[in-house]
DNA sequence: TCTGGGGTCCTAGGACCC
DNA sequence: TCTGGGGTCCTAGGACCC
């Protein structure tokens, strides 16, 4: 059997944690910028905020409704997440980290030994013990089920008390047949449309489809998904692997038209995903730069352009990466456009460890030690190690109006409690 | 004024190899 | 008239996920 484990609306559970007095108010959370909301509390979701909402379109709606807004805080929810997937750990030996707040468990042979039900309780207990935050289970045979028993579990918590089992063909049709097509897990918006046009509403009309159909219009994965969904388990527990990309990518505050500030923002970029790179010991060899202008002004003329450049060698260093990256940039560049977003992404990663030496180009073997400087630096002092291609007058003017502290990985921004 | 960011996988087609 | 068969690698585009 397998557990599907999901923290209940996990950026807004995370701010909860550290304000109670935000219990039973409505939360959303924003993303960069302040752009869009990207999580909300259940109260958030009754108001009928939807996901990705732009932010100034629902502001009066936020003050009318006394709505609790945050900007985001990925320090304090990548902090928040590991905690939560170390007590989910300590439930199997076999877990698969599916996404900052899902987990796969793999409950082989469990079955025999626990009555699952209250194995998934006791999971809910001392994750919300020992982080505050509520999580809800699904169990069933395989993972695309696990993910449709996790919908009920959560759906009728009322009765499923967070957790929900489907074992048998009974409780697996009856199941499908309460899903609608568009809430399975592998269906997105176009498979949707597709599958309504062909009167398929619900997962167990989709599972009785002829395997051969779907294999020519969904691909294999559609074909893997509804063997997965009729019980037959075929997407198995993945190691938790090291990422094949790494990328930063960012809308400006303003849009640029000047080759310069693209420059400028172009190299921060860059220096980000050495810091990245750095992080998981990988090296990259090949990075793709992307430029575009603004998708909604449609009164603008639009362009969008993307390139890929081949490092030197395999490398994280930020210097080496910012010069290559600026080579891209320099490509794809046009002058006469306003620019509203770019990125970097680092593709080809190899393990720093196993460098593959070129016969003609290497690193300079101070970078290594240059960058072990720097990152130690701007982990001490917050960032303010900054090279020479970056706008060293620019604090960093992300939008972020309400951003609560990094309550967990910050000495100087701990919970302060009055006594 | 204002509209996110970061990932994965699959397929088709082109360029190349022997 | 007629023009092989089997590969790999890369890229772009499109779907999906959270």
């Amino acid at each position: 059997m397998y557990a599907l484990v999901d923290c209940n609306n996990f950026y807004a559970s995370c701010e909860r944690v550290f304000d109670p007095s935000l219990e039973n108010k409505p939360v959303v959370v924003l993303s960069n910028n302040d752009g869009c909301v990207i999580a909300r509390s259940n109260e958030a979701k009754a108001l009928d905020i939807p996901m990705g909402a732009p932010a100034f379109q629902y502001e009066k709606i936020f003050e009318k409704n006394n709505v609790y807004v945050f900007s985001s805080n990925y320090a304090l929810y990548g902090d928040m997440s590991r905690r939560v997937m170390n007590i989910l750990s300590t439930f199997t030996p076999d877990i698969e980290i599916y996404s900052i707040d899902e987990a796969f468990l793999l409950l082989a042979g469990f079955k025999e030994h626990f009555d699952l039900t209250t194995y998934g309780q006791d999971m809910i207990k001392a994750v919300r013990s020992r982080t505050g935050i509520p999580i809800s289970i699904g169990i069933a045979p395989t993972k695309a089920l696990a993910k449709v028993a996790n919908k009920i579990a959560k759906k009728f918590a009322n009765h499923t008390g967070g957790v929900h089992i489907i074992d048998g063909p009974e409780k697996i049709r009856k199941a499908l047949s309460w899903t609608k097509i568009g809430d399975v897990w592998g269906i997105g918006r176009q498979y949707e449309k597709r599958l309504l046009a062909l009167n398929i509403k619900n997962a167990q009309q989709f599972v009785e489809l002829h395997d051969e159909y779907v294999r020519k219009e969904f691909s294999v994965v559609g074909l893997r998904l509804k063997r997965d969904l009729s019980g037959l388990s075929t997407l198995s527990l993945e190691a938790t692997p090291l990422k094949k990309n790494i990328a930063v990518t960012r809308a400006f505050e303003n849009m640029y038209s000047d080759y310069a500030e693209l420059k400028e923002r172009v190299s921060t970029y860059a220096v980000k995903i050495g810091e990245k790179l750095r992080r998981q010991d990988s090296n990259c060899s090949l990075l793709q730069v992307f430029l575009l202008t603004n998708p909604f002004r449609n009164d603008l003329k639009q362009y969008r352009a993307s390139i890929s450049v081949y490092t030197p060698h395999p490398t994280n260093s930020s210097i080496t990466l910012v010069k290559t990256a600026l080579t891209g940039l320099e490509m794809i560049y046009k002058e006469g456009f306003q620019y509203k977003k770019a990125g970097i992404i680092a593709m080809k990663l190899t393990p720093a460890k196993q460098k593959q030496f070129k016969l003609f180009t290497e690193e300079n073997p101070k970078h290594e030690q240059l960058m072990k400087v720097v990152d130690l630096l701007n982990f001490r002092e917050n960032g303010k190690v900054k090279f020479g291609g970056q706008d060293l007058g620019r604090t960093w003017k992300i939008k972020q109006e309400r951003l609560s502290n990094r309550f967990s990985t910050r000495m100087d921004e701990l919970i302060r409690i009055k006594i």
